[in-house]
DNA sequence: GTCTATAATTCGATAGAC
DNA sequence: GTCTATCGAATTATAGAC
C-alpha cells in the first residue's frame, strides 16, 4: 500500500537510483550531476527541485547505503535457526554484507566506494549512521568472542575495520557479468575472514 | 653518490612528497593543486615547470606508491631465513604491505586511497604496474598453496583482492598518533588474513 | 625556475518561462 | 515539476616578466 507515492516522490526515487548507480560505477570524483540527471531522464537544473544540491544528494546516498546493507545483514542473521552459534551469525553477516555490496544494492556499493572521498562536512553528518552500524557489528563479533569462538588476542575495532575493508573494497574490483559470481566471492570472504587463507 | 641531484630534480621530489601527503590526507577529490603547491612552498603555476598537469602528477604518485610498497614487501620477504616456509613469506608480505600503507610511506597510502578514484585514462596507464605487483603476490600465494599450506578451495584472484582490500582500506581509517599502533594493526592483519577471526 | 596575473574550463547552482 | 538559459565559484592551465 506504500506503493501510493506522489509523482514527486517517485521522481525523487528515480534520481536517487540514478545517483547510486553513477556513484557506484564512476566513484565520487568522476560523477557529475549531469551524469545523474541524464540517467534519470531529466535536465541537470531539474534536480534542484528535489534536492538542495550535490552534497545533499550524496548525503542521502550514504545514508541509504548503510541502511540497505544493514537491513540485508539483519535479515540474514535473523533468518538463522535458534540453534545457530554466534560464529554462524557472524558468518551470515559477512556473507550478506558482501552480497549487498556486490549485487543486491547500488546504494550499498556506492556507499562503500565513496564514503572515504566525500567532503568533511558530509562525512560528519554520516558518522552517526556509521557508528550505529558499527555497533551492530561489534555485538556480532563480541558475541562470538564471549562464546569462546574467536582467537584470543583479536582486537575488536581493528578486526572490524579490516573485515569491512576486505568486504567494501570488492566494490572497487568486482565486475558483474565477468569473472567469479557474487556467491563465490561472498563464500571466499566468509572463509578468509573467519578461517584465514592458511590451512 | 646519487645524492647529487640537480636543483630541478630536488624540487620535483619536493613536489611529489607534498602531493603524496596531500592525497593521503585529503583523498583524490578534495586535493587541489594549490594545496600541493603550498605544502611544497611554491605557487600553483610553478608546478607546471615540473609536471604537465594534475593527471601527470597523479600518475606519478600511483606509480611510486606501488613501487614503494613493493620494495618494502620484497625487502621483508627477502630478509627471511632460508628455512622460512611459503606461509612465512606470505605473512611477512602482509605485514610489510600493511606497515608501508600505515606509516612507512605517504606514497603507498596515497596510492591505496586514490587508485579507485582517478579518471579512467590515468587508471589505464597504471594497470601494468598493478598487474606486476599482483603477479608477485600471486607467486607468494601460489607458493603457499603448492606447499599445501593453504585451505583447499582458496581462489587465488579473489583471495588476493580480499586481502588487498583489508590492507589498503586501513588508509581510510587509521589515524597515526591516535588509537592502536601500526604494529598492532599489522599483526592483526596477518592474523586475520592467514588464520581468520575464528579460533 | 619561479613569480604574478590572467585566461580557460568545468561544473554546480539559480532564475524565470512554461 | 521540468525546461532553457545563464550565472558564478572554484580550479586547472597558460603567458610573460623577472
Amino acid at each position: 500500500m506504500t506503493e501510493r507515492l506522489t509523482k514527486s516522490e517517485r521522481t525523487r526515487q528515480r534520481i536517487l537510483d540514478a545517483a547510486a548507480r553513477v556513484f557506484r560505477e564512476q566513484g565520487y570524483a568522476n560523477a557529475r550531476l549531469s551524469d545523474i540527471a541524464e540517467l534519470a531522464d531529466m535536465q541537470t537544473g531539474s534536480l534542484y527541485y528535489h534536492f538542495d544540491g550535490r552534497e545533499d544528494l550524496v548525503a542521502e546516498i550514504l545514508r541509504l547505503g548503510v541502511k540497505t546493507a544493514w537491513s540485508h545483514v539483519r535479515a540474514a542473521v535473523d533468518a538463522l535457526p535458534v540453534s545457530a552459534t554466534p560464529l554462524d551469525r557472524l558468518a551470515a553477516a559477512v556473507r550478506a554484507h558482501t552480497l549487498s555490496v556486490l549485487e543486491a544494492s547500488d546504494y550499498a556499493s556506492a556507499q562503500a566506494r565513496i564514503v572515504g572521498q566525500v567532503p568533511p562536512d558530509v562525512l560528519k553528518g554520516h558518522e552517526a549512521d556509521q557508528r550505529q552500524y558499527g555497533a551492530y557489528w561489534n555485538d556480532l563479533i563480541m558475541g562470538a568472542a564471549d562464546a569462546g569462538q574467536l582467537r584470543p588476542g583479536t582486537d575488536l575495532f581493528v578486526s572490524r575495520m579490516l573485515l569491512f575493508g576486505a568486504l567494501n573494497w570488492t566494490a572497487e574490483w568486482y565486475e558483474p557479468k565477468r569473472g567469479k559470481s557474487a556467491a563465490v566471492v561472498a563464500d571466499q570472504a566468509v572463509a578468509m575472514v573467519l578461517h584465514g587463507l592458511a590451512r
